[in-house]
DNA sequence: TTGTACGCGTTATCAC
DNA sequence: GTGATAACGCGTACAA
């Protein structure tokens, strides 16, 4: 460990001060061009690498921001974390991963443990609302951003997709298709994603004029999927459409309504969530909402950097606008509908076109 | 970021020397047990949270190991990261996550990143054997552990899958259910995983006299799976049976058959690789070769571990055994295969049982 | 049992 | 343009 070249070893070599090495290897100021060429070369040749630590020590900064996500396993934020380490690196960042296991607990350790690592912020797909303690404390020592999920005490940056309009635009896709009677399968209340995206579907089904089965609610995995599917069965007649939280719950659905001799989208529609790698694999090929990782993770990492150069910025939020992938799960008219039940629909109302690109739309306030 | 309580502070409160407060705060010894209370309750009440880089500045190791993966979205590196980093937190390390993008330059400015901010060790995930003067180069400054891929040239603990055993049970139990006739569709040969369960696949497959069609090789993806059923569907008649090398490649290979109009298993048998959590969930569910990621990380840690404490350890290679999951994409005997073709497996190998426990084999050696 | 003082490797400040 | 030196916060050898 020790073994290693350091700086006072180049600047020996070189023959000159350790001050001269380090401004010479820095790039920093008043170096004379010969010897900046010379320190170089022999730092190469001795095969130096600079300390980081030590810099950090100094500096006040650890280029290091610190993540933590309730699963990294889950396919979501794999893709989230992968997003944001990859937005960090342009900004010569570093990322310290920590899983919180879905459990307050851990989580709270981990923030703690990212604070006395020094890190220079931390993003925080937080669990619910129980984190916002730990959140409150750790951020009075390192910027927070929160990432997908929102705590409503925290008064934090936010980045994260508009749920309500994921929601909306499912529903309208249904309706335009001619489903009348619609039942959700999503997450309880206990973090801001599923509460919104219930919410949201409450309040739009009923805008829509539809006919609202009792919700199923669980979690955003593909146990709750599977269970809501046994639901539905039993409760004999199927609704036209599933809309589901998540990508993993309607592929729960699906199999499930499989193993039982339904099909989809013959017998009922289902819809997603997220947009993940597997859902266009799937079979049937699902119809769901896009969540533009890239841009989410961009704009979050955005936050950090500027609230790093300007802290005392007021905290910002942002919901990023998603995109609706139509495919094949909800292929075709809903079997026991009647045909003109689209003229519930009302036709000034934009919706959202399948092919249309999404682009971050920016909200601001709070 | 200077605000912060420091140890300096905690002393002066406590009306103790910064020494004692240290010994009282670390738990070291030679404290009387009322000190260590009182420091203890002023350093709660202040917030004292210890200067992790300072600590690491002084004590010349960081707590951290960093880990190298081509690709963080992907479900299989995404599982093991978190296997990793939840191994490592056991052992009160944090992980630093670098994504490689499956770039071999990128790899090696990310590990010499990792040296630079002082990790204990790297878990590498290296991309083929181009990666090797990078590795080569980082390992004389820190301690690397290679993980589910191998390079030749590297004499670094490895953990990784007994991939040609992963194979041989596929092929058997396929021989078993009477196919006949075999493809491959995997990777090429410029990882150590491709390699080895190609040359598995045609060794294993010439023992048990199956017949082989021209294998089809790309990158571990979907892409090359759907690509794949092209290929395939071109030449004709289907063999009874297709053995790809991942699970994404079984589902692009699937999915792209049903587009055509062909069925799993109906039509063809199709296995994948890997055990990921999507392979049980696929329609049909794919018969794969179980990774236990658990054990893979547990065991890499623990080789971390143990060098870390002997650094003189020699290198030492584990490959731990895969598991094989039947599921319905091998359900039934291939469509076009003689009844009495299950004669030519040898009833005397064990092969392996669908239900069977996975214990990880400890191999040694090199 | 407790306190003093030094060093970890780097960079910034101040003299020359 | 270059060199000497202080400082970042902590842990510990040594002294008391």
């Amino acid at each position: 460990m020790g073994q290693d070249v350091k700086l006072d070893d180049v600047a020996r070599e070189a023959g000159v001060s350790i001050a001269t090495a380090s401004r010479a290897l820095s790039g920093a100021s008043r170096v004379s061009p010969e010897t900046v060429r010379h320190v170089t070369e022999v730092a190469r040749r001795l095969g130096y690498r600079v300390d980081k630590i030590a810099r950090a020590m100094r500096a006040g900064t650890t280029r290091t921001a610190g993540m933590v996500v309730p699963i990294i396993a889950n396919p979501f934020f794999a893709e989230l974390v992968g997003a944001v380490e990859g937005e960090l690196h342009k900004h010569d960042f570093e990322l310290l991963l920590a899983d919180s296991q879905a459990d307050v607990e851990q989580e709270a350790k981990r923030l703690n443990t990212l604070v006395e690592r020094r890190v220079d912020g931390i993003f925080v797909v937080s669990q619910d609302s129980r984190s916002a303690t730990a959140v409150e404390l750790v951020q009075r020592s390192v910027p927070i951003v929160q990432v997908d999920r929102s705590i409503a005490r925290i008064d934090a940056d936010f980045v994260g997709i508009d749920n309500e309009m994921g929601v909306a635009m499912v529903l309208r896709h249904l309706a335009e298709l001619g489903a009348r009677s619609v039942v959700l399968v999503s997450a309880d209340d206990a973090n801001s994603v599923g509460r919104s995206r219930r919410r949201a579907f409450q309040r739009v089904s009923a805008e829509l004029g539809l006919s609202v089965r009792e919700p199923v609610i669980g979690a955003f995995d593909v146990d709750t999927g599977s269970r809501a599917a046994g639901v539905l069965l039993e409760r004999g007649e199927l609704p036209d459409a599933v809309v589901t939280g998540s990508d993993l719950i309607a592929f729960g659905v699906i199999a499930a309504l499989r193993e039982a001799g339904r099909e989809v989208p013959g017998d009922v529609l289902v819809t997603g969530y997220d947009g993940n790698a597997m859902s266009g694999l799937y079979s049937p090929p699902l119809t769901t909402v896009h969540q533009p990782l890239g841009v989410i993770a961009r704009e979050a990492v955005m936050f950090l950097m500027e609230r790093l150069k300007e802290p005392g910025l007021p905290p910002r939020r942002m919901e990023v606008r998603p995109e609706l992938i139509v495919r094949r799960s909800t292929d075709g008219a809903p079997p026991r509908s009647a045909p003109d039940a689209a003229a519930a629909v009302d036709p000034a109302r934009p919706g959202c076109h399948p092919g249309a690109p999404a682009s971050g739309g920016r909200t601001r306030g709070r």
